[in-house]
DNA sequence: TCTGGGGTCCTAGTACCA
DNA sequence: TCTGTGGTACTAGGACCC
């Protein structure tokens, strides 16, 4: 989802020339905000914000009218507020999300079976093989639009393209509840004037890189010799522009997703120096990714810990495991060696264990962890700390929000904003 | 002023082996 | 035996996405 504002908004006029194309990206407006606006319609042109109230909370979604302040998501809480004191703020609430998005996707899914969802609130659509169903891609896509508005109460926008690039940054542009239909023919032309940041994979640090070399627009990300620009972002990222700048996109739309890694992560209300807690930490959050491998029938062969300091700086240490596992207590204690290893100098915000390098289990590793003696226990440890040192708490009911719309790999990764 | 969480992908450095 | 080389695997860090 764009974090625009709505300004410098593009739409195109029903039953513009849609020549050439067959690729929709659909996004949903704000979604976390309309939902919640959905279930308490006294928010309706309220400037809403979602996020937790106090701690280290960032926006996930924010209507566009707390927009208009400057409100964008991850930005902090406080921050929002600064911008947008009349802002009212709202915690996520998951399930409600995950309910709203499995009902649009069961509309795009009514539509055509190639559907690839990309997050909670968006999906591409290849409409090329339904045209003698639903009418042409602009057709489809005013169709889509009217359904979701009809049928779950909240408004979308849809990009219209001969690729998935172009879709999706027409769908960026059309925001809010829009739709923007690019022929084929006319992709030069719509890329062109676009700023290099628009491009797919260009974030600030690449924006900055190629500002540095006078590359502004996606005109001149075309017009640059390839070897300059693989030089200004690095070989991979380079060819990638080169070919986006073109209007080149060969990727299909998948129907399906497989995870490489499956991982959780906590930062604490305020940092921690306590070793002991620390540990008890990553135990807890090991046995979590543990419980989702078993779930979704993978081992690990690697486990990675994050580790964030106060002054935000952050380091990762893995492992290769000699054997793959989905065993909590086998990961917790890789993560806890890993740990040990490391020169804790600075209290510590965040902590963070991971499973890489994933393959099936084969039948499944008994749950040794999860519901055991030992599991009890530990979490008896860790509230018995969290009461000694009053820290840690502010995250959990968001987790177990999000563990709610957790997938099984080869289902679309859920995403912790709009 | 303060920076979440869950992911993917890329790059660079290093180790190991033939 | 020592050195150089190329391929591959592993590890760490960072950028980016939503």
């Amino acid at each position: 989802m764009g974090r625009g504002d709505g300004s410098g908004r593009l739409i195109s006029a029903v039953g513009a020339d849609d020549s050439g194309t067959g690729i929709l990206h659909v996004d949903m407006d704000a979604f976390f905000a309309a939902v919640e606006i959905l279930h308490d319609p006294s928010l309706r042109g309220l400037a809403v914000i979602i996020g937790a109230p106090d701690g280290r909370s960032v926006v996930s979604s924010a209507s566009y009218e707390a927009r208009r302040y400057g409100v964008r998501s991850a930005m902090p809480v406080s921050q929002a507020l600064r911008l947008c004191p009349i802002a009212k703020v709202v915690p996520p609430n998951f399930s409600s999300y995950q309910a709203a998005s499995a009902q649009v996707m069961r509309i795009f899914e009514s539509i055509t079976p190639l559907v690839e969802p990309l997050s909670i609130d968006e999906a591409f659509l290849d409409v090329r093989g339904v045209r003698r169903l639903w009418g042409s891609p602009g057709e489809i896509a005013g169709l889509i639009r009217r359904r979701v508005q009809d049928e779950v109460g909240i408004t979308c926008s849809v990009g219209v393209a001969a690729t998935k690039h172009v879709a999706k940054m027409a769908s960026t542009i059309s925001k809010p509840d829009g739709m923007l239909i690019i022929p084929a023919a006319r992709t030069q032309e719509f890329l062109d004037p676009r700023p290099v940041g628009a491009l797919w994979g260009v974030g600030p640090k690449a924006v900055e890189a190629l500002h540095r070399r006078g590359i502004r627009l996606v005109r001149d990300v075309r017009e640059t010799p390839p070897d300059a620009l693989e030089r200004a972002v690095g070989p991979a990222l380079g060819r990638r522009l080169q070919d986006l700048a073109r209007g080149l996109d060969a990727r299909e739309v998948e129907t399906t997703r497989v995870e490489k890694s499956i991982g959780h992560e906590e930062t604490f209300d305020r940092d921690i120096s306590d070793l002991e807690l620390l540990r008890s930490e990553l135990l807890r959050l090991a046995d979590r990714v543990g419980a989702r491998l078993r779930t979704s029938g993978w081992c690990s062969g690697t486990v990675a810990i994050k580790i964030r300091f106060s002054d935000f700086s952050t380091l990762t240490r893995s492992v290769s495991l000699p054997e793959p596992t989905d065993v909590g207590q086998r990961i917790g204690e890789t993560a806890l060696s890993l740990f040990d290893q490391i020169d804790r100098r600075d209290p510590v915000r965040l902590v963070g264990v991971r499973a890489e390098k994933l393959r099936e289990s084969g039948g499944g590793a008994p749950a040794l962890w999860d519901d055991d003696e030992d599991h009890r226990r530990l979490e008896g440890t860790l509230d018995d700390a969290r009461e000694k040192f009053g820290v840690g708490m502010i995250t959990r009911a968001r987790h177990v929000g999000r563990q709610e719309l957790r997938g099984a790999p080869g289902k679309p990764r859920p995403f912790g904003r709009d």
